[in-house]
DNA sequence: GTGTTCAATCAAATTTGTCTATGAGGAGAC
DNA sequence: GTCTCCTCATAGACAAATTTGATTGAACAC
């Protein structure tokens, strides 16, 4: 049985004329008698009366047949508007993973950007470890995920966003407070408090200050499952000094007057954020147009890096 | 698309593997691969992520498509399903018609015969004029009707069945009271009430007795949209007398007392009873055995006319 | 009878579908 | 890095199917 099969009975059934039935299909008579023939000898059964003269009767359940098989050609029309409504890329759900430390940040702004950017595009939200969000990029849970650098995955492509320097959080009455900038080895002496294991964001600094690594491990123990947020409090509450993303740094913070923001002498350590997904993910002009989104978005303090720079 | 091309992408779907889809719908894959990218090519949509070493992913568009692929699919099975039960010829409707002056007499019996022996088969009775019947019959409304010869239409078959003689019905006190048979030319001098125009019967005792002809015009004339027990009350109530064929002499009838039948002398009038048909109506098993069950059913006073006869 | 109409049939050309063999690309082992 | 394996894509050849124009046959109208 095929579909032409199908809507060649439903044409004849139609017109009640072989002749007719398929000029209306746009095949010879021959084509169409056959077709017939063979869907009847298949089904073994007889759906239509010939006569020579008069008109094509059909048959009880050659009537049946043509209903269902009109009802299978209805949905096979389906399928032809589901495509058609689904080929623009820029429509559907699309499922965006963001780390933890940079979530918070981004998305407020990012969100309504794209939602009047591409108002089809259906915008899925999702935070976590880099890994987990790897693994459920691999997995299809996820359509792209924004992380920062180090990032090599696999079967994965990414493009760098934007380039965003750390600071340094300390209370009003740090020791520090007078100071212009802070050098990245001077964190190797105070209370330095940092987010869990799994948080890259912890890696990154302790990465920049190596003097760090020793020292801080029983303190950041503590902090495990936390947010920057929560150590930003503790830092206002003069528990310790912290290093922060110059993202986190908006302005609709109410507690930054409790904390002093200084950024360390050059080199300024940072990280690089970017945009990952499949590489054989074929929605790529969603990934373009949302890592543009992102490179759009109102950060304070970064650097965007444009695609041509990728290429360099 | 072909239902070949939707059924490939269902099984890429479940297997999410295009080798051993292939597999199981017993193909190569090169075949796999070429049908499903000629359908994405087809709808502009892209159904499957490849990736060469995981397994393959589907687009969310591309599971919508392959949803509806498989309801398509099921769809298609309805088609056979219908076509299997549909297969036997004595299943289903039948639609059966039946003159005035055979269906009352004919049909108590046959209906309970044609239960039994075709339980499957749902007989739809219609009683009318030999026209009209024929009409519904050309037209498809009727798959056979139970009609008496001469009955000569294009495209339309027939079989005799049984030869059903005429008896003629006085009232009790008539002068024939006696009498062993009678003449049909003896009825141009009597009362006779016939059908009015339209029932064959009518134009059959006619034609059997041509010097009623003229004669009984305006008696007749009173007994438009009759019936033959309308009649034969009337008989009883000694208005006149009658012809009738001899299946009408069924013993269920209460009022036999109250006529009497005589038998006509050699050669005696009758009508040939038959079963009419469309020469190209498919069911032609369903016709043969309706013939054939009329032919055994318990009628007073037919010759029952075999196949075998007929071809004679 | 002749002519007309319509579907079935036929033989030939075309298209489609399928195969085997091979290629390309990526991932992982070494 | 190179090698190998795995997976899907591609190429060319072949077989099967679809399609077509021409013809035939049946039924009917005149």
């Amino acid at each position: 049985m095929t579909l032409t099969e199908l809507r060649y009975i439903v044409a004849v059934a139609r017109k009640r004329h072989f002749g007719k039935a398929a000029e209306a299909c746009f095949v010879s008579q021959p084509t169409l008698s056959i077709a017939i023939k063979k869907l009847e000898s298949e089904l073994d059964v007889r759906l239509f009366e010939r006569s020579s003269k008069n008109e094509i009767r059909i048959t009880d359940i050659g009537q049946q047949i043509v209903d269902q098989a009109q009802k299978v050609l209805r949905e096979t029309q389906v399928i032809h508007e589901i495509a058609q409504q689904g080929k623009d890329p820029l429509s559907g759900p699309f499922r965006l993973g963001a780390i933890y430390t940079i979530g918070p940040y981004l998305l407020p702004d990012l969100i309504p950007r794209l939602n009047t950017a591409t108002p089809n595009l259906t915008l899925i939200i999702e935070e976590d470890f880099t890994a987990n969000l790897a693994r459920k990029l691999k997995n299809g849970d996820l359509d792209a995920i924004v992380i920062s650098y180090p990032f090599d995955e696999p079967g994965i492509a990414t493009t760098p966003l934007y380039e965003e320097p750390f600071v340094v959080a300390i209370p009003p009455g740090h020791a520090w407070n007078e100071r212009e900038d802070i050098a990245v080895d001077e964190l190797a002496g105070q209370d330095l408090m940092l987010l869990g294991a799994g948080h890259c964001f912890r890696d990154q600094v302790l990465a920049a200050c190596p003097k760090c690594m020793s020292q801080s491990s029983e303190l950041t123990r503590k902090l495990e499952g936390s947010s920057l947020e929560t150590i930003r409090h503790m830092v206002a509450a003069g528990t310790g000094i912290t290093v922060l993303p110059c993202t986190s740094l908006l302005n609709r913070h109410s507690n930054r007057e409790l904390v002093r923001i200084k950024p360390f002498a050059d080199p300024r350590p940072g990280r690089v954020v970017a945009l990952a997904w499949r590489k054989h993910y074929p929605r790529s002009e969603a990934i373009e147009t949302i890592a543009e989104a992102i490179r759009g978005c109102d950060l304070p303090g970064v650097k965007r890096i444009d695609d041509a720079d990728q290429a360099a």
